[in-house]
RNA sequence: GGGAGUUUAGCUCAGCUGGGAGAGCAUCCGCCUUACAAGCGGGGGGUCAUAGGUUCGAGCCCUAUAAUUCCCACCA
């Protein structure tokens, strides 16, 4: 057995617990019959990624809970994995090379793939070394990659089974475009912001030369490719021009007047320019219309040939130019300043263009439909009512998913097309064609590769095995919780939902447990632009993972948004200190050859003993049934405040002058580090090896067994009568401290009370802790001049503190407290005493409030005949 | 435009199905009491956002208002 060092320093030994975790293979999980399962697979950090504070919350969570239930004796797995973030990492990617002054085309897409596997290899493990750090208890073994070749095959399988089913089809749409990351993106990585722009009347002219229509714009350059104006079908103003045809501004092209009820009447003009292949609404007027398409611009948002003069124009440029020839022809007719919303590319920012392109899409009704029905009958369970209503928001009004992308980096899209341009012949196949089985011409494959999500949305059983049935599928599928931040529902939670019901038949969680997102301290958002990033490990190389997770915990109640702040990691680390001193004041009490804990027999445990088993007893109900409800940090919370007040700063010291506490105090202490492990894992393992153990503990706290409740240490009258002990000593501080006593100086104790028994046992007590001596306990007591005299319920204290006692002063004391009592006993009388109270209100209730006044009635007494003696 | 959350001590937040308002930090007072000054003991500080309502009883339930944060939609 090591001896813990005098200071509590976690860089010395957090690094040395992990690795012999590690080694002992304490994270690995077998599909174990004679177990129950237990599984959460880890949100995958992207390759690209840092850990960073968000992660820390998400790793801590799943850390106390698989601990916790590896504890509890389940076959717990933490299935590990990254995430290959097809956006994220090319952009990583294109930018290195760019220093090179190469571009992807320079490279080819072999060697782009082959530089980003390289990219994955060198930073790839990055996170999951920071992710040990944190001391999270996963399964290495079977770390994951969404890239690797299981899940790759999960990929293709899943794709050609939708595609099969006709739930994933090809076809030309408004999509998302970011011209910067020169891919389509899908709505929900669309980010909108309010920003000033500006509202342009413009006027076409009837090509009948009878006059102007005026519609009005935000976002003029899209003329170049407008094929029609439209006008609301009632629209009075413009019934009679229904039919005609304008001619576009600028381009001189003759274009249709329509009607459409997706019009309007009261915003703008009334009337609006359709540009099917630049505008999501338009495209749908387009379809509805038979308009034609023009596509103005190619993938950086350049003006294309489409564009006549204005092509090779930068979109905003040509917005300039536009506007500016359109002033010069006499048609705009005014500008105003006009605010609205501009979506961004969530990865890079960029204002996205919409632009019609072919793309494919997972058709999204029938496969929502079953994922909001899990949640209803209670298949699934959100832990979060209010982020369930988010979830059934979100897919009652889904849309069809864009996941192809124009990116090399990800899972490549398993279509392959006939070039003969007369057949077009579409494969879609987990094996190239040799050749079209149409005309026998050339097959190739699409160029682009799926979103992100999509592997993601397979994880729960791609990382279990998925396509095969694979006994680790068969044992830990449906895994148990998933522990995501809100941000990530859409993007993420719901897209595992309607997977795994496709493919599992089942749910891929029963619980999702959502926490929130670290704030700063002004709470704020952490960000890179902001800079006002945490870096967790800087938190841990100054304070220690145990108290980087407890902050994140701490008095934060489930989904709410933590705001973070050094002081609350520096009580965490405080706590630890505590605890760590605690411990060595334990050990260093052990007498020699001491080696195995044992309580002793019940009927020579004291009543301090008794109190604080019987108090730690219910303790474990208590932080159990949290656990059980997701309340982690309310679990943490009580164990902390045990912990502190009720083992330190009173039991640990009621037991210091005892020569025989050990037993109690190693009792509790060796069952309260179990409790506190998955919290703080590294302190509680450092001390747990420092010290013996009861028959049957082992060698390492990860996989000792969790608390159970125990009905044989239930003393629920030595706590309520010790409650009354400690309330003395509390009252007796308090008035030395009112009366400026000096800690040292001893004062002479008398207690009257009717119960001599529970105070003669505890007189030692009252020496120690309320610097007391010469007590005197009798049922009846004659006090004297200069004693000063503190009530409660069931005792008179009369201390002596050689002073002079000013008699006035000690009278308006007890006045004041005589006061007090007798506002109480108005109070609770009144309560009693109203008739509605006494036939409404629970029993219980009512008996308590009883007992409420009977004790203040006794209070009562003991006060009036303390002043009566004084007088 | 639709929806959700938050509003409790100077700060950060608890407060379970309604039964006399809590913690930590900060502050003030007193202590180096041989586990811990990263500590110990004690104190002060709140018309629980506002206005109504339901109830024997409201921080908690209902309605409205205000402030604030966020999500969704995206009418050019």
């Amino acid at each position: 057995m090591k001896q813990l060092d005098k200071n509590y320093s976690p860089k010395d030994f957090e690094n040395r617990i992990y690795a012999d975790w590690e080694k002992k293979g304490y994270f690995h999980a077998e599909a174990d019959k004679s177990k129950k399962p237990y599984c959460i697979v880890i949100p995958p950090p992207n390759i690209t990624g840092q850990l960073h504070i968000g992660h820390a919350l998400d790793n801590t969570l799943q850390d106390i809970l698989i601990r916790w239930k590896r504890m509890q004796g389940y076959s717990a797995l933490w299935l590990p994995g990254t995430d290959h973030a097809s956006i994220a990492t090319e952009a990583r990617i294109v930018a290195a090379m760019k220093d090179e002054g190469l571009t992807k085309d320079d490279v080819g897409r072999d060697g782009f793939l082959e530089r980003a596997w390289e990219w994955k290899r060198v930073y790839g493990g990055t996170i999951v070394s920071q992710l040990k750090k944190l001391g999270s208890s996963c399964d290495w073994e079977r770390e994951r990659f969404t890239m690797d070749e299981g899940c790759s095959k999960a990929v293709q399988k899943v794709f050609i089974d939708l595609y099969n089913e006709g739930l994933i089809y090809r076809g030309e749409r408004v999509i998302n475009w970011c011209p910067n990351c020169k891919t389509s993106i899908s709505d929900i990585e669309c980010e909108y912001e309010e920003k000033d722009g500006s509202f342009w009347h413009i006027n076409y002219p009837l090509s009948d030369g009878s006059g102007n229509i005026e519609i009005a714009t935000t976002r003029p350059e899209t003329l170049l490719g407008d094929t029609a104006v439209a006008v609301h079908p009632d629209d009075n103003r413009y019934k009679g021009l229904i039919g005609k045809t304008v001619k576009l501004p600028l381009m001189n092209r003759e274009i249709p007047i329509v009607a459409d009820e997706y019009v309007d009447k009261e915003f703008g003009t009334g009337a609006v320019k359709i540009t099917p292949a630049h505008d999501p609404n338009d495209f749908e007027v387009g379809i509805r219309h038979a308009l034609p398409l023009i596509n103005i611009m190619d993938d950086s948002a350049v003006i294309n040939e489409n564009g006549g003069k204005y092509a090779g124009m930068e979109r905003y440029a040509a917005r300039k130019a536009v506007v500016k020839d359109l002033e010069g022809e006499g048609l705009l007719v005014k500008t105003e300043p006009h605010k609205h919303n501009v979506g961004g590319c969530q990865r890079c920012g960029t204002v996205v263009e919409p632009r019609a392109s072919q793309q494919w899409f997972v058709s999204m009704k029938e496969l929502a439909a079953p994922a909001m029905e899990v949640v209803r009958d209670g298949r699934l369970n959100w832990v979060s009512k209010r982020f369930e209503n988010v979830y059934m928001q979100w897919m009652e009004n889904i849309r069809d998913w864009c996941v192809s992308r124009q990116l090399w980096w990800g899972h490549r899209i398993p279509a392959f097309y006939c070039q003969n341009e007369n057949c077009g012949h579409q494969i879609v196949s987990a094996v190239a064609p040799e050749k079209c089985d149409k005309c026998g011409g050339i097959m190739l494959q699409d160029e682009d590769t799926l979103d992100t999500w999509f592997s993601s949305a397979l994880w729960p059983f791609s990382t279990l095995g998925f396509p095969e049935k694979t006994p680790e599928l068969e044992y830990f599928y449906p895994t148990s919780v998933i522990v995501p931040a809100y941000d990530i529902i859409p993007f993420w939670v719901a897209r595992m939902i309607f997977s795994g019901l496709k493919f599992m038949n089942d749910v891929p969680f029963r619980d999702v447990f959502i926490h929130g997102l670290i704030r700063d301290e002004q709470g704020r958002k952490m960000s890179k632009s902001l800079g006002n990033g945490v870096d967790p490990l800087d938190v841990i190389d100054k304070f220690g993972a145990d108290a980087l997770r407890l902050t994140m915990i701490y008095g934060v109640s489930q989904d709410s948004d933590v705001r973070w702040s050094e002081s609350k990691v520096t009580s965490a680390r405080n706590f630890a200190n505590k605890l760590w001193n605690a411990a060595r004041y334990v050990f260093m009490n052990i007498p020699d050859g001491f080696d195995t804990i044992k309580l002793p027999d019940k009927s020579k445990l004291t009543i301090e003993d008794k109190w604080i088993l019987s108090k730690f007893n219910r303790l474990i109900k208590a932080v159990t049934a949290n656990l059980d409800a997701y309340d982690l940090g309310i679990a943490a919370g009580k164990v902390h405040d045990f912990i502190w007040n009720d083992y330190c700063d009173w039991y640990i010291e009621l037991t210091k002058s005892r020569n025989d506490a050990h037993h109690v105090l190693l009792f509790i202490m060796e069952r309260v580090l179990k409790l506190l492990h998955p919290f703080m894992p590294f302190i509680t393992e450092e001390i747990w090896q420092s010290m013996p153990h009861s028959t049957g503990a082992t060698e390492s706290i990860m996989v000792a067994s969790w608390c159970e409740y125990d009905e044989e240490l239930c003393f629920l009258k030595e706590e309520e009568d010790f409650e009354k002990v400690i309330e003395g000593i509390r009252k007796i501080r308090a008035v030395r401290s009112e009366k400026n006593v000096p800690p040292s100086k001893r004062v002479p104790l008398q207690i009257e009370t009717s119960e001599m028994d529970l105070f003669k046992s505890c007189d030692v007590f009252f020496e120690k802790l309320a610097g007391c001596i010469e007590l005197d306990i009798q049922e009846n007591i004659q006090t004297s001049d200069n004693c000063t005299i503190i009530p409660t319920s069931h005792a008179r204290f009369i201390i002596l503190t050689g002073d002079l006692v000013d008699r006035e002063k000690e009278t308006a004391r007890l006045k004041n407290e005589l006061a007090k009592v007798k506002k109480d006993i108005d109070f609770i009388g009144k309560k009693l005493s109203n008739e509605g109270f006494i036939t409404k209100a629970p029993a219980a209730q009512v008996e308590n409030e009883r007992q409420k006044l009977a004790n203040a009635n006794d209070k009562l007494k003991i006060i009036e005949s303390s002043i009566k003696g004084l007088e």
